[in-house]
Parts: C-alpha cells; sequence; structure tokens
DNA sequence: CTGAAAGCGCTTACAG
DNA sequence: CTGAAAGCGCTTACAG
C-alpha cells in the first residue's frame, strides 16, 4: 500500500507538507503544493482512513439504524440517508436490530467507540434509554420516523393530524362504519395514528367500536388473517383505514378472495403510498409520508450536530397528504 | 475515553498483557486474565475499532455495493448478507451507485484502503473491469444477483433456466402469444431471460414475434407506460411474462385501466415473487428468487474469502422455481 | 512556509 | 507468562 512517506520522498517534502499541502487547511507553497499534488497523482495515493480517523477523532461514518430494511418505507429513508451522507462525505453502516433492544445495544457498543461520528436511529421504542443514555454521552442523535420526546432530534410527520385527516375524508365520503388495522401500540406513531382516528369519529359524532379497531399487526399475511377473521365475525364495516400499506395490502387480499367489492362493498385507504400502491386493482387510497426527503432531513440535522452547530434539539415535523384513488371512491 | 491504558493500570498489569487477555489468542495466567476482565467489566472498556484496524490490517467491515435499495428484491439481499455479517463480527457499509460506474469508483476508492476487508457488488454491468481489477489487486470480491463471468465468486440463479421454465409454464397452459417485458439488456440476467424465454418459444414451435419483446424497462410507471403502448398499438397477446414483479404491477395496473381481464383476457406472470404479489388482484404468479438466501451465501463465502479459505472462484447457483397463483389460471 | 517529533490506541515480535 | 518497545499511517503543535 502507497502511504504519505511515499508521496514525501517522491515529491522531495515532508509527511508533514504532504498531509498539510492535501487538507488545504494551511498555506503551503504553490509549487510545493503542485509537486505533492503530482506525486499524488503518479501513485494513486489515498490516505488511509483508519489513521486519519484514529489522529483526528472521527470518521466521516455514521449509523443507521433501523428495524429492518425489509419494511418496505426503510429503503427509501436509507437512500434519503445515503445520498446526503455520500454528498457530504460520510459513509453509512447499515443496521437492522428486528426491534430487538439487544440487537441495538451490541450495534451501539461496538460502533460507539471513535467508528462513527453519529447515529440515526428509526428503531425507538417506548424503552428507548439507551438513545438517551447515548445522547447524554454527547453522541450526536437524530430520530427519524420515530419519535420519543422532545430531548432529541427527530424527523417524523405529524402522525396524529394525518390519521386524523385520512379518516375524516373516509367520513365526508360517506363511510360511516370504519375499521381500523393498526400496527404496534408500543411505537408513538401508531399510537397516535389511532388516537386521530379516534378524535375524526369523535368530532363527527361516530362512536367508537372497539371491535372495529385490529392492533399489533405487522406482517402483511397478519393484515390478511385479522381482516378475514374481522369479516368471519360477522363485523362488516363500510370502510377499512389500514394503517400502513403492507396491511392495506394483506386486507385487499382478504377482501378479494371473499369476494367483497373495493369500494362498493369495503373501502380501504392504507398509510405510506408506496410505490405499488398505484397499481393495485382498486387502485389504493393512501396517505403519502415523504421517506426520502425525511431521510435526506435527518442526514443533513445529523452533520449539524457532528459539526456542532446548532446543538439545540429539534423536532423536524413534515407534512404527510392523502393521495386519492380508486380504493375509497364512491359510487355516484 | 477509556483506553486499554486506563485497564491495565486498574488491573494493575501492562496493557500488552491487557491485549492478550482479551485477545485470547496467546495463554495468559488465570489470575491476570480474572483481574483484566474485571477492570474491563469496570471501566466498561470497548477497544478502538481504528486503533485495531491500523494495527491489523482489517476491520472486519464489508462493503455492500448495490444499484438501488429502493429496487424491492435489494433489501432482502442486504438483510441476508447483514445478518451474517453481524452473526460474524462484521460491519456492513451500505453502497447505493444507481448503475453509476463513477460513484461505484468513489466508493471502490474510499472503502480500499484499508476501511474494509472485501466487497460485496450487485451491481455488475457489462464493462466491469474495476471490479475484476480489484479483484486482481488481491481484494475479496463476491458478486451477488448479477454474475460477470466465471474468474469472480458469484452468487446467482440460473436466470436462463427459470425463465425457461416460466414460458413453458405459460405455453403448457395453453397461451401462445407471450409478451416478453425486459429489464435492461446490458445486465447479463436480463439478456439470460430474454434468451430463456426465445429458448421455450423456439422449443415449442412458436415464432418469436420482436414486437411482443419490449427491452429496457425498468420503473413500474415505465412498464405502465410500455404496456398501455403495446395494446394500443393493437398488439393483444394472450399472455405477458415480465422480467420482474415491479414491471409485472405496472402491466397490472396498465391492463386494469383498460378494463382487460387477467387472467381471462390475458394473463401475467412475473419474476422474484415480491411479498405483495400474493395479495395482488388477481394473485401474481411469479418465478421466486431466493434472495434473502442468496445474500447470506455471499456473505458466508466472502468470510472465507477473507480468511484466506478456498481461495479458488466458484460460482454458487441457487434455484428459482414458479409460484402459480390465480393471474395465469385458465378457466375450466 | 516547512521539517522533526510526538502521539492517536492498539498489537506483536523481542527479551526475559 | 509478562513487560518494554516499536510501529500501523496519519495530523498537528512546536520550532525555525
Amino acid at each position: 500500500m502507497v502511504t504519505i512517506k511515499d508521496v514525501a520522498k517522491l515529491a522531495g517534502v515532508s509527511p508533514s507538507t504532504v498531509s498539510r499541502a492535501l487538507s488545504g487547511k494551511v498555506p503551503v507553497d504553490g509549487e510545493t503544493k503542485k509537486k505533492v499534488m503530482e506525486a499524488v497523482e503518479a501513485l494513486n495515493y489515498k490516505p488511509n482512513v483508519l489513521a486519519k480517523g484514529l489522529k483526528e477523532g472521527r470518521t466521516n461514518t455514521i449509523g443507521l439504524v433501523l428495524p429492518n430494511i425489509q419494511n418496505p418505507i426503510f429503503p427509501y429513508v436509507a437512500r434519503g440517508v445515503e445520498d446526503v451522507a455520500r454528498q457530504n462525505g460520510y459513509t453509512v453502516i447499515l443496521c437492522n436490530t428486528d426491534e430487538s433492544k439487544d440487537i441495538e445495544l451490541d450495534y451501539i457498543n461496538k460502533l460507539k467507540n471513535r467508528w462513527v461520528d453519529g447515529f440515526i436511529f428509526a428503531t425507538a421504542v417506548r424503552d428507548a434509554t439507551h438513545i438517551l443514555d447515548l445522547k447524554d454521552e454527547g453522541v450526536p442523535v437524530v430520530l427519524l420516523v420515530r419519535n420519543i420526546d422532545n430531548k432529541v432530534d427527530a424527523v417524523i410527520i405529524d402522525n396524529f393530524k394525518a390519521a386524523y385527516e385520512g379518516t375524516c375524508y373516509l367520513i365526508e365520503l360517506g363511510y360511516k362504519s370504519i375499521a381500523f388495522i393498526n400496527g404496534n401500540p408500543e411505537l408513538s406513531l401508531y399510537r397516535e395514528r389511532l388516537a386521530g382516528y379516534k378524535s375524526a369519529l369523535k368530532e363527527n359524532n361516530i362512536p367508537i367500536d372497539d371491535r372495529l379497531i385490529v392492533q399489533n399487526v405487522e406482517k402483511m399475511e397478519e393484515a390478511y388473517n385479522v381482516t378475514s377473521a374481522l369479516l368471519d365475525g360477522g363485523i362488516m364495516p363500510d370502510a377499512i383505514f389500514a394503517a400502513s400499506d403492507p396491511k392495506a395490502y394483506g386486507a385487499m387480499g382478504a377482501l378479494r378472495d371473499k369476494n367483497i367489492n373495493i369500494p362498493n362493498d369495503i373501502a380501504l385507504m392504507g398509510f405510506d403510498d408506496l410505490d405499488t400502491s398505484k397499481y393495485m386493482n382498486p387502485s389504493l387510497t393512501s396517505i403519502s409520508q415523504p421517506c426520502y426527503k425525511m431521510g435526506t432531513a435527518a442526514m443533513l440535522r445529523l452533520i449539524e450536530l457532528i459539526e456542532g452547530k446548532d446543538v439545540k434539539p429539534k423536532v423536524d415535523t413534515f407534512d404527510a397528504h392523502i393521495v386519492k384513488r380508486d380504493s375509497t371512491k364512491r359510487n355516484e
């Protein structure tokens, strides 16, 4: 491997000078700089990032901790993070934790020591003391998609508002018996979506029927099963609001297999607006969450924190909006 | 930050001994070891990975280079890679390149120098000299999903065979005019799928109609558009074989909007068997590719290469199989 | 503007 | 089995 010493020798200067010429942080004679650059070019010298990191105490690397990249919103989030990272000379370490605090702690312990300049967490569950501890130790941390409280920087949407507006939209269309298929209530985002749904019903004087609310549904298959079970139990809502698009897809499958027409028999609305939703049959009404954008915002914020700018925590709330499609269309 | 010196001081031994006690590679007195471990515990010491890496010339980190994590097969691939990586003490750097050779080279240059012990590439296009060069320099490299030739280790499926069998299945069902929506022919996997399709037609004495073959379709929206255009052009196949599930989804949208019934008017088959395909309306017949499994295999192989075991290149070919669903069902 | 020296935190031959 | 020393490849005060 070619080192700074090799460059120095070829350029006829000291390693210190090579380092300075390359960093640009310190004045170097024009002629000297030129010789150095030529030597760098000739030898195809790339500085050893480990040595640099060891000396400087930073690595230009961040840890992106998320539950599971297979959950379809996370690729978008991850891509946003990575694009901004790359543009700013950062590198991203991908950490899937399956919501396991142990795996999360493993990663934190592994990456904390000089490995990583900061963390983005999209994993915050209720018991997030380890994340708060990390922040207290002075490690730059940004939360993404999932919030804890307002003591840590976060990039999120207003889940309450989005679900509230979604529910109001269904009510405006004339749907009155609206089922709600929710995710894990340990996650504040799902608690908030449920609260938004309930609030919209209340405001429109529609009684809340607990039999219409199913919690803790994560995978498509579970959504398929709970939807089937709901209908088998003799409960026939006129609309279903699924708290994520994959849950809506599962519900769609169940309705398909029971020959229940969407939207004529039961309308369906999702949450996420995944790419596929537009091409479903019927096309799925959903609430669009700017995942990619949020990923970029989180990374930009993390860079600010790493650079010590504006360290007072702030929560950046993005807008979600309803994308109206055929799965909620009212027959005229 | 607590260093090996702090531990040494507390345990009353030299840093060398702490290092030895921790590595386990060298005999250390039982009593001494115990003292060291207690000090490590008490101080919550974690070795600095940069210093270790600088000294040892390895980092237990690998680069996973893929076109775009938003392409739905890659989250599964990435998860497979990461799971095996974590189980073996490795860490994964995520690199999205959008098929750009420049970005790929950027990443290679950045990660090559001591940063990373090896690479997994799922990006190989025709002009992959930079990957071959990397391998020639002695850097451990495994190709995933996309192959170049047999000079580099690879984990793939037999795309020719899979597409051949898929096409035969459609022919057996009685479909005779089968359109083929293909991806970028720069990628060998798409060339092979097309060849498999053609070969099946030939063997069954069905003439190849170039008007039924659309190349270079990547996104769902493009698939939607080319399918619409095909039908608008007055061409009415009785089946469509899409070379990936997202392309099938786009086609499904187009058929939906033209009120063409699947499978009665036109049957549809995809390739990938994404989670969502089962829940489409109608459920989508597809060819299942074991993406997660392939990711794990690639990482296991890369670890072998890093450890210098069995360095003779080998190509590991996984089985793909048809998942039969309603989108190709023949009316009885 | 430039060089020699120290040091980042480890590991590992070298002695003993 | 254990310690002192050297060195991995950089950067940056310290002198000049």
